[in-house]
DNA sequence: GGGGCGAGTCCCGCTGAACGGGACGCGGCC
DNA sequence: GGCCGCGTCCCGTTCAGCGGGACTCGCCCC
């Protein structure tokens, strides 16, 4: 009826179902049945009774009158080939450059414009973030995104508007591919309050074995309480392990990998 | 037509779609289209239709004629709450550990009967164990599995039969009983290569703020490179440090979970 | 070189699963 | 008491999903 913008899911049950699950993305916890009818503006009934099929097959859990995703989604979440591999090289090395510095450090890859994070450690002090594992942010505010667009060459399409954050975030294009050739000589990335007022960061870029950046690690904290120009080596030198790890790594597993590929 | 066992997926279009996606799980990497088909038996066309649409949306993404998990799958599993708040607490702990011990660290929570893995830090050497994060595992074959089942009460349901992995598994209920008492007692429970031959573990249960069972944190290597008698008081010692940290965070943590509840 | 096989793609008529408007009951709040 | 929002259930309609099957394209083996 209302040719109202479906937000994208389509007409299929498949679109509808991921336009529910999308709804647990961001809303940390669980939500209850209305609130997804209202977030997602599909009829009542259709909601209720597909989140009762999402039970059913395990997708979603239910906690009394409130939904929350089912531990199965994390099952195949994990799966994901795009994250795996890279964090099982990274994991140890971020854990140790988070030791030795008590900082915030974690790890990002790109998707379209925007990074997400792989994985985090937190530093014990300082306000939590509100970045988290499996979060997303824009790439041209963040240290991350500016570390790993600098080296993607024009694979990258940058959006026609760059939203802004802060007074400090870089809106204009000109102005971003000066930051990226920086970034590319330096190689690190700064975030100076870019993303958020008080908060800066840095970052390196992880390679893959055939040289193409694959993801960032980053460290980031309050501006005053930690010193970015005297951490951009540590996270370097991580990035540059990892790497070389992943290149150390590729001829011990990957045989493993290819291995049972198939079916039956 | 064939009355064939459908797993379980039932006849609905989400109940399909997660068939599909459970093929991803345990198949690290992509699978083609025509693995599909073999591996759930839904006909040729209905697969090809149904892994566009997953595709369209973000479930899935396409790799040549292969299809793999999208990222858009992890991004919902890291908001998964059973483990976000648990892994959140214990990933610092964990890490510690694993670099004081430099072996296989891990933590897990019971899902039924099954242990799944939430979080692991591998050892440098050692053998790969086929252990990995979003893995499942009998609890009865298990240090972790144990090491909660222990103290879970009567919730947990033990199937009828326990099926038996090396010659030391147990797989007599009454036996498992025994075990799981002196378990209790001592507050650490033992794999002697229960699950794996030659692959020995310790683990620790970890305890949620009112006291019930959440988790466990594990160690595991190879027997006679590790000694797991030497490694418990270290295991339990970080177990019970996650607990008090989930005790201390709640007060912190909890208002934040509940402010954003709800829609709008 | 030809023919068999398994892969991926496309087509299309049929049908019942999904759809969604709406009635109902419950509980909390004004 | 009356209103409102929530969760549940019902049921007639219809169109999205279904799936058999035809087609093509490589590849391998005879």
């Amino acid at each position: 009826m209302s040719p109202a913008h479906r937000s994208e899911g389509e007409i299929t049950a498949i679109g509808r179902a991921t336009d529910l699950l999308k709804q647990f993305r961001e809303s940390r916890g669980s939500l209850s049945a209305a609130a997804l009818v209202r977030r997602t503006d599909l009829p009542k009934s259709t909601v209720y009774r597909m989140v009762a099929d999402l039970v059913r097959v395990g997708l979603l859990e239910r906690d009394g009158d409130d939904y929350r995703p089912g531990i199965l989604l994390f099952e195949i979440g994990e799966a994901v080939p795009r994250q795996r591999d890279l964090r099982d090289a990274a994991k140890r090395h971020l854990a140790t450059l988070h030791q030795a510095t008590l900082e915030n450090v974690g790890l990002a890859l790109l998707d379209g414009f925007e990074v997400v994070h792989l994985e985090m450690f937190r530093g014990r002090e300082g306000p939590r973030l509100p970045q988290h594992t499996g979060g997303r942010w824009p790439a041209h505010a963040s240290a991350s995104g500016k570390a790993v667009l600098a080296f993607s060459g024009d694979t990258v399409e940058v959006p026609a508007v760059l939203p802004r954050f802060t007074e400090r975030t870089i809106v204009d294009h000109a102005e971003l591919q000066v930051e990226l050739d920086r970034v590319r000589r330096r190689g690190v990335a700064f975030d100076r309050q870019e993303a958020i007022a008080m908060i800066v960061g840095v970052a390196a870029p992880v390679f893959g074995p055939d040289g193409a950046v694959l993801a960032a690690v980053s460290m980031s904290g309050v501006a005053g309480r930690i010193d970015t120009s005297r951490m951009d080596a540590a996270v370097r030198t991580t990035a540059l392990t990892i790497s070389q790890d992943l290149a150390d790594a590729r001829s011990v597993v990957r045989p493993v990998l290819q291995a049972r590929r198939d079916g039956r």
